[in-house]
DNA sequence: CGTCTATTTGAATGTACTCAAAAGCGGTGG
DNA sequence: CCACCGCTTTTGAGTACATTCAAATAGACG
C-alpha cells in the first residue's frame, strides 16, 4: 500500500522499492494512545495504514488547539520537530486504532543519498501540503467560523464520524459551543 | 547572491552552478506593477534580489486579504497555479521597485532532471516554508488580532516600514480599523 | 498647495467567547 | 438488561472581541 503511495509520484527499481521497506518500521497504537508528546524529539515520519490521528498544541492556559489530523494514506508528524531536531511543542495521539509505518530521520537522510529520488518525493509532499496550508491560511483569515466549517466539512464529509466536534472546533479556531451553534444554525437553514 | 543563497543548502559545482544560472531570467518591477494577475498562469517562481512584494487574494465581496509578502533573499510565486500550471486565484504585485531572478515551470523541471540536487534544494525550502506556514495556522487558530500582531512585528520588526497598515491588518485577518485600535492599545501600554 | 489615499476616531452592531447548567451518549458493572 | 458514571454536546444569558459605517485627521505625491 505505501509502495503505491509512492509509485504514483515517483519511479523505483525494485532495488531501490526493497531498499525503501527495508528501513521502515511498524507502530501499532491504541486509541488515546500518545505517539509523539510534548518536549519529545519527533523521531520519525510516519504514514497511516490504517486508523486517525490528531495532532495538537496545548497553550500556557491549557486550551487545546487541533492543528492537523491524518487518516489512511496520511503522512504526519511534528514537522518542525523533526526536521530541526528539537523538541515538540505539540502531541500526536491516535483516536482509533491505528497501523503506521515509520521513517526514522538519520535512515531518511540516509535513503536521500542512496536513493535521490525520494528527495523528490518528499519535495512533492511537501509541496502538495503546502498548497493546503495556503488554502487553510487563507480560510482563516478571510472567512467566518461558519464558512470555515462548511468548508471543512465538504472537503471531508466523513471527519465528523471520525473526530469528536470539540477537536473540529479547535481545528477550525472557534469553541465548540460556537461550533454546536452553528451546527444548529445550518441544520436549521437545510429545513 | 542567489548562488549563495543556494550553496548554503546544497553543493554544487562550478558547471552546475552554470547550468543554474542559465536558466535565470532578470526581471525588474515597478512600484505597483503587477507580477500575477487573478486568471494568469503563474508560469515562474521568482527570487526577491531587491525590492518587496505582496501576494493577495480578492474575494466575491471585494475585500484583500494579504497571503504572503517577500522581501529580499525569499521567494515568492502563487505555489498553487504555479505547480499545477492553473490559473491564478491570488495577484502578486510589487510594493516597491524591484528586481527578480525568476525560474520558468519548464526549465525546473529539466534543471530537476539535469542536476538532482535541486530536487533537494527545493525540498529544504518547501520544509521550511511548510513549517513557517504551520506556526502561522497555529497562531491563527489561538491567538487574538492584538496577540497576532504583536507575533508579526516580532518576527519582522522592519516590516511596517516596507507594508501599509491595511495589508498588515489583511495579512493577520482582521479589520484595518481594528489594527489601528490595537495600535493605539499597545501604545499606551508601553507608557 | 491641493488632491488622493491611508489612518484614526467614535458609535452602533454583529460575531464569537465565557460561564453555568441541562441534556445526550457510551461504556461498564451489577 | 438496566442503572450509573463520566464525558461530550446543547442551550441560554451575559460579555468581550472585532466589524461596519461615517466622519475627521494625517500623510504622500505631483
Amino acid at each position: 500500500m505505501i509502495l503505491d503511495h509512492v509509485l504514483r509520484r515517483i519511479e523505483l527499481t525494485d532495488a531501490e522499492q526493497t531498499r525503501f521497506i527495508s528501513i521502515l518500521k511498524i507502530r501499532k497504537l491504541l486509541p488515546r494512545q500518545y505517539l509523539v508528546q510534548q518536549g519529545d524529539v519527533c523521531q520519525y515520519e510516519s504514514y497511516v495504514c490504517k486508523g486517525f490521528l490528531r495532532s495538537f498544541y496545548v497553550d500556557e492556559r491549557g486550551n487545546d488547539h487541533t492543528l492537523h489530523f491524518a487518516m489512511e494514506d496520511w503522512w504526519i508528524s511534528d514537522s518542525t520537530s523533526f526536521h530541526l531536531q528539537i523538541p515538540a511543542t505539540r502531541n500526536i495521539v491516535a483516536l482509533e486504532a491505528s497501523v503506521l509505518l515509520q521513517v526514522e530521520k538519520n535512515d531518511l537522510e540516509q535513503l536521500y543519498q542512496d536513493v535521490p529520488a525520494f528527495e523528490r518525493f518528499w519535495r512533492i509532499l511537501e509541496q502538495k501540503g503546502g498548497i493546503a496550508q495556503d488554502q487553510r491560511i487563507l480560510n482563516a483569515i478571510s472567512m467566518t467560523g461558519a464558512e470555515r466549517y462548511q468548508a471543512l466539512i465538504a472537503k471531508y464529509p466523513t471527519l465528523e464520524q471520525r473526530m469528536p466536534q470539540r477537536h473540529i472546533a479547535s481545528y477550525l479556531g472557534i469553541t465548540p459551543v460556537f461550533l454546536s451553534q452553528i451546527r444548529k444554525q445550518s441544520s436549521r437553514d437545510i429545513k
